[in-house]
DNA sequence: GAATGTGAACTCCTTCACAGCA
DNA sequence: TGCTGTGAAGGAGTTCACATTC
């Protein structure tokens, strides 16, 4: 799965999975009345340093005025002209479990400039079922769908058996992103972006740093390392 | 967020977040009568490089076969204990909105060694409702779950706007690690862990990605940079 | 004076190249 | 010979220090 390269027109992948961060602090800002707005104050209500927010803005070019701070209104038109989302990226899901049930009611992703324009599932006991306003659709749908609804981005709930296919399904439709929730390695395109999410590894890595002796390991050498006790956090 | 310092006793973060997908390929590797295995193989089925794997093995001590690879049997239960997935950890959710009830649903967590044992919210109109085989509790029940479940996993389901609160009462319960869907930054004591799952992030990194021409940035200095055209993928 | 923008140092991670062993 | 384990090299990302500009 590897973090694999990512960037375009020479902004780090790193600083491109913290921009969607800031725009959505700083539209929390102008919702409030707020105008303008120092690295220090925006680079705290992102949970991140002062520092790094600036270096990340410094890739998109220079849009603050030194001495005072950033135009809220103009720095969120620059972040949202550089992710994209000056238009609406209507999405499908493909699986309609708990999970997917719950994703295509995450009024997350409206408020995100992503419209949930379609939902899929190869069961055809499903199929057809009503989901919020939409209607659960056969897979054999996909195709007509990306020519007539414009859709770039999908996103796979399919269990881990089922996401294989359900990845060369979208791949054959032409969809080139997946945003995937199956803990499988997806096999595709070199042209096909993937990004997953993987609830169970999150946990583990919380397990882990909760862990209080996990450090000795039985090593054949009968080594053992005392390490650093560093704990994430995150602000 | 910040990939925020993680590590415990010598092993890396970075590769603390790749052996769950170890343990899970090795697992399916098993179920499927495999005993044995080579680096190139395993790190096929995770989607890593090979070298990567055995990087990242090489820090919990010698466990392979020069000229042969390594035993699936021997290496899952080094990486179970490794992760601390020895025992069972019992989880709370809190927010019984969409997502929350998904996740409680989510089989993904029972078979990967955590325990959802306890659902809260904080509405009253909520509480008491059932959520397949448990029943919605209020936030008031947390120290005493904390206390008589042993719960040290807290996973936040909850509305931004009710993230800070929900993260005050587990912390004040004693839950020290959070596993967190609300795309707002938490602020917690330096003893606790926090890991972010921000959905909208992830679909804004691929509408990035999907951009054509995202790459010309209006830039008060009139500077326009060509930049490298790499594009994300996922084995 | 105050806060941005950025080269340089530093730290962390990945990849390479190959030594070491069955 | 085949595959693991690892030092060294190479990249990437973060932090520092400070020059720059309003």
């Amino acid at each position: 799965m590897t973090m694999h390269p990512l960037e375009r027109r020479d902004i780090p992948a790193a600083t491109v999975t913290r921009l969607p961060i800031y725009l959505r602090s700083l539209q929390d800002l102008a919702s409030r009345g707020v105008t303008g707005v120092s690295s220090d104050e925006l680079a705290a209500a992102a949970g991140v340093r002062s520092t790094q927010l600036r270096k990340d803005l410094s890739h998109l070019g220079s849009h603050g005025v030194r001495g005072v701070g950033y135009d809220v209104g103009h720095l969120t038109a620059q972040l949202a002209h550089a992710l994209g989302v000056t238009r609406i990226w209507p999405v499908a899901i493909v699986g309609m479990g708990n999970l997917g049930r719950a994703l295509a009611a995450y009024s997350g992703f409206a408020t995100e400039g992503f419209d949930v324009v379609a939902v899929l599932d190869r069961d055809p006991t499903i199929v057809g079922e009503r989901v919020g306003e939409l209607t659960v659709l056969p897979m054999t749908a996909l195709p007509r769908l990306v020519e007539e609804r414009g859709i770039a981005i999908g996103v796979l709930a399919t269990s881990p058996s089922g996401a294989q296919e359900a990845t060369d399904a979208l791949v054959a439709a032409g969809v080139e992103a997946i945003l995937t929730f199956a803990p499988v390695a997806l096999t595709v395109p070199p042209t096909v972006s993937v990004r997953r999410v993987d609830l169970a590894t999150e946990l583990h890595v919380l397990a882990f740093l909760r862990q209080p002796d996990a450090g000795v390991i039985p090593s054949s050498r009968g080594t053992t390392r005392a390490g650093s006790t560093k704990v994430g956090r995150a602000g």
